[in-house]
DNA sequence: CCCGTTAGTGATTAGCCACTAACTTACTTT
DNA sequence: AAAGTAAGTTAGTGGCTAATCACTAACGGG
């Protein structure tokens, strides 16, 4: 048995959430499975968290800011379109992060007023984040985010890469 | 009581399960919630289809088929760009059906082998649809796609409609 | 080395849910 | 009107799951 902190714990807690979310949605997770995935008892996440509400939370921002990240990263504001297609192929190598991003816009739709506010929060700051790196220019920056949520799309239905879907990403 | 067919009964449960599926997602729903909608016993939909599965998929396939009906509807082949927005505002009108999309998307991700396969085939289908009503151009049909992949996306969190991340929408 | 604090577990429970079996009600056909 | 068939119900079961409670094991400071 391995102690930790209890804010390691949570880390840990929340990576694990992620990969079980992103694959069972928010309903088709229980509880168990975190915990098993994590290497503790079921009852001790809700010391950690209040409760599975919570868990999910935590995980959905964790997911949206993470991804945000990775795009700042990666985007190149000299040249935003060639950066694109890297950028974009770095968030697909993460299956798990992007399918929990999609269970995060569903839950968002299923449950409002748990959500609502906080998810749209951080999204907006993903927005505005991607707004400023390509130069502020609202048409780029649709068009951006329209790009990624296709992909999102086509991954998550499992299209192989050389479906003539992807005919367009891959020049 | 109202005595139906049993085609016409199937037809009733494929309407309900869109919306109740589309709010819940598969995990979410309960088949007693949708028999409820459609005004029918639990046990009774056992006998129209054979399982929660099945009726998750005649849904989705009804979804998706209904939506690339709409969107072929409303797109004027020779001015593809001014009949988009129309098309768009058309689906947005029906939340449910956009949740189910979303929800198709993520039941798919998890359910891979149960859904996968019928799924893309009519996604593709959709999508070749779009292909040639808008002039077999791969950029055209993928921007289209992403715009309503975007749109569905900001539709979920439930963005308001003078949010700043719809400006580019609303010209 | 002891003792307060923190990390973690086992057992349990109330509620829900997909699915089954056996039965009843209403329409149709002859 | 009887018999057959298709539509529908009531009652029930076994399995799972979020959350609670009472408890134990390990660390760290004086």
């Amino acid at each position: 048995m391995v102690r930790m902190s209890a804010e390691e714990r949570r880390e840990s807690v929340i990576r694990a959430a992620i990969s079980e979310f992103g694959r069972g949605g928010y309903h088709g997770t229980s509880t168990e499975a975190i915990a098993r995935r994590v290497g503790v008892s079921q009852p001790y996440l809700f010391r950690l968290f209040p409760g599975k509400q919570a868990i999910f939370l935590a995980a959905a921002t964790r997911c949206l800011s993470e991804t945000r990240r990775m795009l700042e990263e990666a985007i190149d504001p000299d040249d935003p379109h060639m950066s694109m297609a890297a950028a974009y192929k770095e968030l697909i190598k993460d299956r798990d992060m992007l399918f929990m991003q999609m269970q995060v816009y569903v839950a968002v739709a299923a449950m409002e007023e748990e959500f609502g506010t906080e998810i749209r929060k951080v999204w907006e700051d993903w927005w505005d984040s991607m707004h400023l790196l390509l130069g502020a220019d609202v048409h780029e920056t649709t068009f951006f985010m329209s790009y990624g949520m296709l992909i999102n799309t086509l991954v998550s239905l499992g299209f192989p890469p050389d479906h003539r879907v992807w005919s367009n990403f891959a020049p």
